[in-house]
RNA sequence: AGGCGGGUAGCUCAGUUGGGAGAGCGCCGCCCUUACAAGGCGGAGGUCGCAGGUUCGAGUCCUGUCCCGCCUACCA
């Protein structure tokens, strides 16, 4: 008997969101391999905040993991960030810019301070974003991409790629974007179609005999050509090949790349690639500034002349030009050229233009010296694209972990394969005088098991059940031996004879078995349960033996919806080269030293260092967090500083927890160990001059500082400068699934955990991260990185625009929170996701499934109001389940089906909606409005409180609304755990950590459900003819059936009350004959007689009858065209034929009462 | 240029091996009935882009075609 109130969600969100974090609830410390679900999010990049799209993303993922939690399994999500490399390194200048900084003044590593600053207030920002959204992921394992643990990674990656020959140095063309003054890959150029011109130049022949016209929509880089090319088969230049041209405006000498001189005569050359049809079929070739000029300018080994610096300026080698930005220059030479009459014509001239994909900047093509991954390699491409296209399988050895329990008479054996295989297996025999075994779900009754000719004891094991789960919680086994209850969890059970049992989950049964003629034979199989046997564990005696086994593992990758596979495939197909450096300073710094010495190019990681402060201090010095030169006390603000690691992490910590927390390299000596995890690591006295830090650091007395000695491997110099270029963020992206999870570092975490079980990331960025995920993690780890990757739309604006801050059509999520709250939020995006196709989103979608939430909360308020505090106590029933209680309970578990089986599919909307429409027309609309009737029923005289019928009526609501809010959660977690907390029936931390409801056999009630849906068409008819009488519902109605089936005699003769009620009549009479007065509507075969007193709109309902008749008439046109058609019932099977016969046949019974209705109304009229 | 997705009610979209065209929102009518007007009850509304074909039967399969969106490639 309480009543909560409005909803109000804000209230209700904020509290719930705050409960889960503090109380760690999605935090597992140790998930059981057999069980676990592991996913990782697409680590949002620290720049800025959340949009939509991101909130649809953790939505889908959170409802996944969400069920599969409340399925059971050990859910471990792991919650991110990114640190977006160039994306951040631009907003941080763009901010300093407007304090008038300017990064390149402050030089690499006071920027890089500025970024760290930056970073933690972004990443707080996110992080309270997906709070609010109600994400339940492991706060506990968050990483950062740039954090301690990932750095290592990257490092390692890099060595393990580099010494396996797979990334190289190289001099090529790649896209320069002047702004940002860094290389980037092909992916992140994003091409448009833009309005430019086209200008045909003459460059006159050397000998003097004339001109050869080329045309080129970029003059500028004139300056740069090294030849003029055409194709071979032209015949108007055939003979002009191997001549000369003059260069226009050149008349300084250029220099290549390796310093030559070059002069302004160029030659003509053939090449196949020209064609001859574009144009004027002469290309000009610019081998620094143009990719295919690239290609043609290698063949044919022409010098390379760069006319441009790394901003977009030119060069020296652009004579009166240099110093000009690029389209000055383009201004300035077209000018000039037409001047001196060098311009045949300019023609405007469409043509894509590549962009910058983070500042918008006109992508210049560039030959510079970059980094690149050969992903193009068979040992990377092959395996990515076998996974994928068609699985591969492999043969693994798999620890496996056996473990036996011992009770009295009791054994309990468990058999443990390792999760990786997804194989697993649970043995529990069970000896002695056992009555009967229950198990528990979630502290409901799930199953009960009974030896042989025992049956009897099923209701005191019922009654037993409940008296000690209201006592006691949540038991998982109970055992019942001799008369006495037992509780695996709370003591030993007693007694011991002959007689065993088995009970054998086998994948998703659990089959019982019995021990007879010396062989266990299969019994039956048993609704499958959740098994724990950790309490076991706790008051038994446990033997854990290990084996080893080989298993045969298959590694698939499955795209979700399945097209995006071919788009993987086809992009995998032909792969270019990676290019992996980009010239910026916020990132991972290539671990590249290069000897200033003899040239060499030595990779490091810590893994050249034995002990852990060795490495420590390394790695500190790699991130660029310490300087090559540094003091103790430095090191030790280094370590000490959260704000590299997260939130409540340092350096240190992290150290201590992830990285040497259990598994170790074996090379890491004693003391080191001690040293880390005794003590706080001491910069000081590690430090100090002595035997440990001879030859590996370096003390300079004058400036007091410390060096670490590295030393080339190929000449031994000390003379070595680290490579400036940092990596692409993608490469530490790709390395997510496993880095999070610790790797390199062999940690519990990475075996239980890798690989994960889903992916759920948006198309556009297949190629840049899936992809090269896969490609990662199939060559370090050795295996895919997931097993599902659920593709979902892209959300865009109500016209189908992308979305965009410049656009200003935005949706912020955190404004939708406040407005309509995260459930509805959440809710509206997972009804809107089908596969396929993109969200279109306009405000006002929200605003219908904030409704619903407000429904959820009102029927919950309904019972809640109308359940005593005891309710629970005072079950078992004391009146039975009524029909409309089978019904709605059988409507239940329907859904919970339909929405367990549409979630395994990914079929996210149709889960949203089942679990909606039952909720509020079956449960709402029709069951709530049901039980009025009993639990606002009055003591009759003589009867005495609490009347059993409406204690049944409240016991069916609760139990109802109970399993909703169960199946409801994962995609309203808020409301359904403020309301489930409510609940008296309910206990335990959190409705998450329920059981999500099976399906049941005995909750099948198909008389009961077919009984009530036919009450449901009768009340409806009557309402109907009401409504088209415009009387009002406050108006009871006297009425009269006469019907010919005894079935609906009987029905309307048990929901009599109902009827009333609903059709809101004051009575409800048999009759034979039409009573004067009245007018007739039909249910089934029953026809209703309504009295009508008073005016009546009899023309209003002649011309509504009219309209269905004229309705039927047309469908019955259809079915007798169909039926008279020799070859449709000939040909078509008979079941449709028969089908199609019965339609016909309803169709002629409505006809005949339209006409009926309509007989009658002339008559009153 | 190639590929992918889509064109079904006013809007946003479902439509499962081919077998009586659906939902939500919006709209119209009646109602503040003690969970909820953020609601209840009832109702109207569609030649399923177009044209062929296969079939007894096509929103669903095939061919062609027209729009819209996206991706990839080329563009001197």
């Amino acid at each position: 008997m309480k009543d909560p109130g409005q909803y109000d969600h804000k209230r209700i969100e904020q509290k719930w969101s705050k409960y889960w974090i503090e109380r760690s609830i999605y935090h597992l410390n140790r998930p059981d391999p057999r069980r676990k679900f592991s996913i990782v999010i697409p680590p949002p990049n620290v720049t800025g905040s959340l949009h939509i799209g991101h909130a649809l993303n953790s939505t889908l993922q959170d409802v996944v993991a969400r069920w599969m939690r409340m399925k059971g399994r050990d859910v471990v999500w792991v919650p991110g960030f990114d640190h977006a490399g160039i994306a951040t390194q631009y907003v941080v200048e763009r901010e300093l810019t407007k304090e008038g900084k300017s990064r390149i003044e402050m030089g690499r590593e006071e920027f890089l301070k500025k970024v760290w600053e930056w970073v933690p207030k972004t990443r707080e920002a996110i992080r309270t974003q997906l709070e609010k959204l109600g994400v339940s992921v492991d706060w506990e394992r968050e990483r950062f991409t740039l954090d301690e643990g990932f750095s290592r990674a990257v490092r390692k990656a890099f060595r393990v790629l580099y010494e396996k020959g797979l990334i190289y140095k190289g001099t090529y063309i790649v896209n320069w974007c002047p702004k940002d003054q860094t290389a980037l890959s092909d992916l992140e150029v994003e091409h448009e179609e833009e309005e430019g011109k086209l200008w045909y130049i003459k460059y006159p022949l050397e000998d003097g005999s004339g001109h050869i016209t080329v045309a080129t929509t970029r003059p500028e880089t004139m300056l740069g050509d090294t030849a003029v090319a055409v194709n071979p088969e032209d015949e108007r230049y055939k003979n002009l090949i191997g001549k000369k041209v003059r260069l226009p405006l050149v008349d300084w000498l250029r220099k290549d790349l390796e310093g030559n001189e070059v002069k302004p005569e160029i030659p003509i050359i053939a090449d196949p690639r020209v064609k001859m049809d574009f144009g004027t079929g002469a290309v000009k070739v610019t081998p620094c500034h143009d990719p295919n000029d690239y290609q043609i300018g290698r063949d044919h080994n022409l010098p390379f002349v760069r006319v441009m610096d790394e901003r977009g300026y030119m060069n020296e080698n652009a004579g009166e030009f240099s110093g000009l930005e690029r389209y000055d220059a383009r201004k300035g030479i077209v000018d000039i050229l037409r001047e001196q009459g060098f311009i045949e014509k300019e023609k405007d001239h469409k043509h894509s233009v590549g962009r910058c994909y983070r500042c918008k900047t006109v992508i210049e093509p560039m030959v510079s010296t970059q980094w690149f991954l050969k992903v193009s390699d068979p040992a990377i491409r092959e395996r990515s694209v076998k996974v994928v296209e068609k699985g591969e399988k492999r043969s693994e050895v798999k620890e496996i972990y056996l473990q036996y329990a011992e009770v009295g008479g009791l054994t309990i054996s468990l058999q443990v394969v390792d999760g990786v295989s997804g194989e697993t297996k649970a043995v529990f025999q069970l000896e002695g005088d056992i009555e009967f075994l229950a198990g528990t779900r979630e502290g409901e009754l799930a199953y009960i098991y009974y030896p042989e000719g025992r049956k009897e004891n099923s209701q005191r094991a019922k009654d037993l059940f409940y008296r000690f789960s209201n006592e006691n919680g949540q038991p998982e086994f109970i055992i019942a031996l001799k008369g006495e209850l037992t509780i695996i969890r709370m003591g030993v059970p007693s007694g011991k004879e002959e007689g065993r049992f088995l009970l054998a989950q086998e994948g998703e049964r659990l089959n019982l078995y019995s021990f007879e003629n010396e062989k266990w034979s299969y019994l039956k199989e048993l609704e499958a349960g959740r098994t724990r046997l950790e309490p076991v564990q706790k008051s038994i005696k446990v033997r854990v033996e290990k084996e080893e086994l080989n298993i045969e593992k298959e590694s698939k990758i499955v795209f979700i919806p399945e097209r995006w596979k071919k788009f993987y495939l086809d992009w995998m197909k032909d792969l270019k080269d990676w290019c992996i450096s980009r010239q910026i300073w916020w990132g991972h710094r290539i671990p590249i030293w290069h000897c200033l010495d003899c040239g060499h190019q030595n990779v490091f990681t810590d893994d050249d260092f034995d002990r852990v402060h060795d490495k420590l201090i390394f790695n500190l010095i790699a991130d660029g967090k310490i300087s090559e030169e540094f003091t103790p006390e430095e090191v030790a603000s280094a370590l000490n500083s959260p704000q590299f690691v997260h939130r409540n992490m340092s350096v240190l910590d992290f150290y201590k927890r992830f990285v040497y927390h259990r598994y170790h390299s074996t090379d890491i000596d004693e003391s080191s160990l001690r040293l880390l995890f005794t003590q706080d690591l001491n910069p000081m006295a590690m430090l100090t001059p002595g035997v440990s830090t001879k030859n590996v650091y370096s003390f300079n007395p004058r400036t007091k500082k410390w060096r670490m000695i590295l030393r080339c491997r190929n000449c031994s110099s000390e003379n070595l400068k680290q490579e400036e270029d940092v990596l692409d963020t993608w490469f530490s992206s790709a390395l997510w699934p496993f880095g999070v999870f610790g790797w390199p570092e062999e940690t519990s975490d990475l075996k239980t955990l890798y690989p994960t079980d889903l992916l759920v990331t948006g198309f556009d960025i297949i190629f840049f991260w899936v992809a090269r995920m896969i490609m990662m993690g199939t060559y370090l780890m050795g295996d895919i990185p997931f097993d599902d990757v659920y593709v979902h739309a892209l959300v865009r604006d109500e016209k189908g625009q992308k979305m965009s801050k410049t656009k200003g059509n935005v949706i912020d999520p955190l404004e939708i929170i406040e407005k309509y709250g995260a459930d509805a939020l959440r809710f509206t995006l997972t009804a809107l996701t089908v596969q396929g196709r993109d969200i279109k989103l306009s405000e006002k979608r929200f605003e219908g499934f904030k409704h619903f939430a407000n429904k959820i909360w009102n029927a919950a308020r309904y019972v809640l109001i109308n359940t005593p505090e005891n309710l629970a106590a005072d079950l078992p029933l004391m009146a039975p389940l009524s029909a409309e209680d089978r019904w709605i309970i059988t409507r239940l578990n329907e859904t919970a089906r339909k929405v367990s089986e549409h979630l395994e599919n990914y079929d996210f909307s149709k889960a949203a909606m089942s679990i909606y429409e039952f909720f509020w027309s079956d449960f709402c609309d029709w069951y709530i409005e049901l039980s009025k009737e009993r639990v606002y029923r009055e003591p009759a005289e003589g009867e005495e409180e609490p009347i059993p019928e409406k204690i049944t009526a409240l016991y069916t609501l609760n139990y109802v609304l109970e399993k909703a809010l169960r199946i409801l959660h994962p995609f309203m977690p808020f409301i359904t755990e403020e309301i489930w907390q409510m609940l008296p029936s309910t206990d335990g931390d959190s409705i998450s950590l329920a059981q999500f409801p099976e399906p049941r056999e005995d909750e099948e009630f198909a008389e009961d459900r077919d009984k009530v849906e036919k009450l449901k068409t009768l009340i409806s008819s009557i309402r109907s003819i009401r409504s088209d009488l415009q009387i009002e519902p406050s108006k009871k109605l006297k009425a009269y059936y006469r019907c010919s089936s005894p079935a609906d005699e009987e029905l309307i003769q048990e929901f009599k009350n109902h009827i009333l009620n609903l059709a809101r009549l004051d009575e409800f009479e048999k009759t034979e004959e039409k009573p004067s007065g009245t007018l007739s509507t039909f249910a089934g075969e029953t026809e209703v007689f309504l009295s009508v007193e008073g005016e009546v709109d009899i023309d209003r309902l002649t011309k509504t009858y009219d309209k269905r008749k004229e309705k039927i008439l047309s469908e019955l046109e259809r079915t007798r065209r169909k039926l008279s058609s020799e070859e449709f019932v000939r040909k078509a099977p008979p079941e449709v034929v028969e089908k199609e016969r019965k339609i016909q046949r309803e169709l002629e019974e409505e006809l005949i009462k339209a006409e009926r209705i309509l007989g009658m109304l002339k008559e009153v009229n």
